[in-house]
DNA sequence: TAATAAAATAGTAATCATTACTGATTTGGG
DNA sequence: CCCAAATCAGTAATGATTACTATTTTATTA
């Protein structure tokens, strides 16, 4: 295989190395101490396009920053709004809420987002074909 | 009652009058029809504390764009990755996948997102009690 | 291997949604 | 009516992200 850049692979390898759901400038940090001169322009672009390919998971918790997660599969995310940190949480047939409140997260808010294609645009789509 | 000032009151109209899930910048234009100066700060201002509050709420899809909701009851959105659209749906038991296909929406991705304190910063909070 | 085209990079400059700030205005209680 | 607290309009500053360009790396073909 090796379709990836030295430089793409070594995101992908802090992603896949953490489980604190990072910044763009938190990757840009570990990924220099083994690719001192990277640019973080060049870590920008990469997140975005394992993003778009679909190996990571880009994640908008309102802080300002984006969050990338190197675990693509479906699951839910607990943002705490004291500290800041980003907890994993499988998602069961059960209700999320009872998940949370088992790892001693208390929720007061929560947020699901699909994305995809809606209705009207995947019909425009058919048209062009 | 009537604890809010004219504007917070003309902002809140504006969100509970449309299901766009708009932006800050949406918000204002549609306020000026009303209060020609107003100013883009206080919308900010009082969007941030309607969201606070827990009276509406705050959607991050990932667009560079913060989203408003007024709409405070749970429930599941569909984000459309090219008309840039954000559809509601009701969480059910039942997958949201199946929820959202019923809508000819066709999901890639998911994101469940839970606000709230994390275990450790809930300890903290007791100690200092 | 050498030549060439295509893709990716480093470094820097520009963008722009959001936040911070300041001095004026409004509001509510006594 | 007066005062203090809250809110406001207007504008300046911030900073994460994107855009850009010249250079380097990678892949392809002969």
């Amino acid at each position: 295989m090796k379709n990836f850049s030295r430089q793409r692979e070594a995101i992908l390898n802090v992603l896949h190395s953490t489980d604190v759901h990072p910044t763009a400038g938190w990757v840009y940090e570990r990924v220099r101490e083994t690719i001192p001169n990277i640019s973080l322009g060049t870590v920008y672009r990469n997140l975005a396009e394992l993003t778009r390919s679909g190996e990571i998971l880009s994640l908008s918790v309102g802080d300002g920053y984006e969050h990338y997660d190197g675990n693509s599969a479906p699951h839910a995310h607990l943002h705490c709004r004291i500290c800041g940190s980003i907890e994993d949480a499988e998602l069961e047939s059960d209700s999320l809420a009872d998940a949370a409140r088992c790892r001693g997260f208390t929720p007061d808010t929560s947020v699901y987002i699909a994305y995809g294609v809606c209705a009207e645009c995947n019909s425009k789509k058919e048209k062009q074909i």
